[in-house]
DNA sequence: GAATTAATTAAACGATCAGTTAATATAGGT
DNA sequence: ACCTATATTAACTGATCGTTTAATTAATTC
């Protein structure tokens, strides 16, 4: 009977997947649970390696939190670094956010429940874009006559973004309650219907 | 120096304080707090009183949960348990937010976040109520040709709900990077927006 | 091939957690 | 006046938390 000797630097092993199965590992758990309910030591249990590995490559466990967030924040700003019709912002997010079902629940918990100065930076990276590329051009389309002109710029913007997230922030329960599965619905049906609402209203005038 | 004696039964205080102090508190931190980043502890001091009245009042730190969580779910069942244009609910949810700001952050994170028995329940709560008392009116008037027979009731009903939650829920943000607080809106305002948007969208035509 | 650096684990650390127990003091009924 | 139920605190318990340290092995450098 021999004791399998598993101490030490392993023979073989790439660069880097240690790190990345940490990562694979945390992304999944804060997905579906808050920061303080996921210990180090689980993350650490299904990435399959010694908990210690997180802070050698990421300092703390909030290093690692930070750098799966550093995931989203990036893509989302990319999206938005053009300016966009709300159509456009409508397809385009829909898509994003059906491929990643796991954005929302981050972000929301960041931006509602997380601490001040997260969200202060959080502002600060998206505020000018989403003024530049999203508001812009709904201000424009309302003084151009394209869009109802007794419509606030802002709120419309607010209700806006409200339809595209929401579905998938109360997605357990749209599927609970009212039987939607957004995966069986698709993106492209699901961005029609909101392009939709959003144009025209529930009026039959 | 005399030491103030603490211990046992005060003298002459009214009955079922310390439990309001202890509501008043978890209230307060769960509002902004995950529920496994709030000690009893904390929730204790900051009510004033000694951690063991958590057991002594709720059983458990979840039954004390458990109990602010039915002051919230026990109004909207209220709200919810006659039939309700979709109008009317617009009007009176926005109303009910704006006056307990807290309440769209609790429920959203059990929705997102919490464990599934609670979602389960509720959805076996609500789920019969949202059916019969919204999704049913809107059912109707689709028939009926009063909203655009192409809607899916269900699709449209969520993108209701989006419209009149989203704004607490983005509270922040909206006040950060669109400049929009609420408070001086009012719940007038708002509604009134929402009403609008949600009946004709923004197009002109 | 010796020395150094990198990667990994096991073990232990101090802090903090939710929850329990025992002691104590008052209130209210008899 | 006495008893019992109620309310409260201090101190404790065992578990778990994030983090650190020491030991160990492989890879790299010289």
């Amino acid at each position: 009977m021999s004791k399998q000797r598993t101490v030490g630097r392993p023979s073989g092993r790439p660069p880097d997947q240690v790190r990345e199965r940490l990562m694979q590992a945390a992304r999944a758990l804060f997905a579906r649970n808050e920061f303080t309910a996921v210990s180090v030591k689980r993350i650490a249990r299904e990435a399959g390696v010694n908990g210690a590995m997180i802070h050698y490559y990421f300092g703390d466990k909030r290093g690692l939190y930070l750098a799966i967030a550093e995931e989203v924040l990036g893509p989302l700003l990319e999206h938005l670094s053009t300016r966009a019709e709300p159509e456009d912002f409508i397809r385009g997010y829909t898509e994003a956010l059906m491929a990643n079902p796991w954005w929302p629940g981050f972000l929301l918990r960041e931006v509602v429940f997380g601490a001040d100065d997260f969200r202060a930076e959080f502002a600060a990276r998206f505020g000018e874009r989403v003024r530049s590329g999203l508001l812009a051009p709904i201000a424009r389309r309302i003084e151009q006559g394209e869009m109802r002109a007794e419509l606030d710029p802002r709120l419309t913007l607010l209700s806006l973004i409200g339809l595209v997230v929401f579905p998938f922030l109360a997605r357990p329960l749209a599927s609970r309650v009212l039987g939607i599965e957004l995966d069986e619905l698709g993106a492209a049906a699901l961005a029609r219907h909101t392009q939709n609402l959003f144009r025209h209203g529930v009026s039959d005038e």
